[in-house]
DNA sequence: GAAAAGATTACCT
DNA sequence: GGTAATCTTTTCC
């Protein structure tokens, strides 16, 4: 498993995220996120992704290589932050060239905060584009925690993607069937066996 | 250079 | 359910 003695904590490692890149989006669903802070250490378990894949013409790099995209093709477990309007969102690159979005999670202090919603998800960790390129394998601040997922493939729902404006019967998002945390609009999806 | 679009959210009716 | 806010990146002339 993670062998890492880094003062962080345990992560998860490259070989987690270097897999087809809608396994690692469903294999991320109940999963514990991780930002250090100066000081603290805040946490969300994470109830709702989308994939962006290749040939996929709502994937920001489905253009290839732009200044803003560049981490999308870097290593796997990169951190990919971008900004859209007035908030920033955060991926975890798979495969190099695609990625998963975090769009929702569940706080782990109950109380604390709202991380519904990509922008607010990292709004609440403390996600900023200092954060974009950054290796959540290694040292970076950001990581997921290893051994710790409370989804059952039997409760993941598979729906379309939200916001976007191509490819939107893609069924790439997924999320943790009745959970509250989930972002609107809700997902009217289907359920899906491992 | 200028213009449009955007992996969103908050607040309106 | 619809729309404005708001600003960076990308695209077009």
């Amino acid at each position: 498993m993670g062998s890492s003695s880094n003062s962080g904590g345990r992560r998860l490692g490259r070989a987690f995220y270097d897999r087809p890149t809608r396994t690692v989006a469903r294999d991320l669903l109940g999963r514990v996120l991780k930002a250090r802070g100066p000081d603290t250490v805040r946490a969300a378990r994470i109830v709702e992704v989308e994939a962006y894949v290749a040939n996929d013409a709502a994937s920001h790099a489905f253009r290839g290589l732009t200044e803003r995209n560049r981490s999308m093709f870097a290593r796997p477990g990169t951190l990919y932050v971008y900004r859209i309007h007035q908030v920033v969102c955060a991926n975890l690159v798979t495969r190099p060239g695609d990625a998963v979005l975090l769009r929702a999670g569940a706080p782990v202090d109950e109380g604390s905060g709202n991380p519904s919603g990509p922008g607010r998800l990292c709004r609440y960790l403390g996600i900023t584009q200092d954060d974009d390129g950054t290796d959540t394998t290694r040292r970076g601040r950001v990581y997921v925690v290893p051994g710790v997922r409370r989804a059952l493939d039997s409760r993941i729902l598979t729906s379309p993607r939200v916001g976007i404006t191509r490819a939107v019967d893609r069924p790439l998002r997924f999320s943790v069937e009745g959970d509250p945390w989930v972002s609107r609009p809700r997902p009217r999806g289907v359920f899906t066996s491992a």
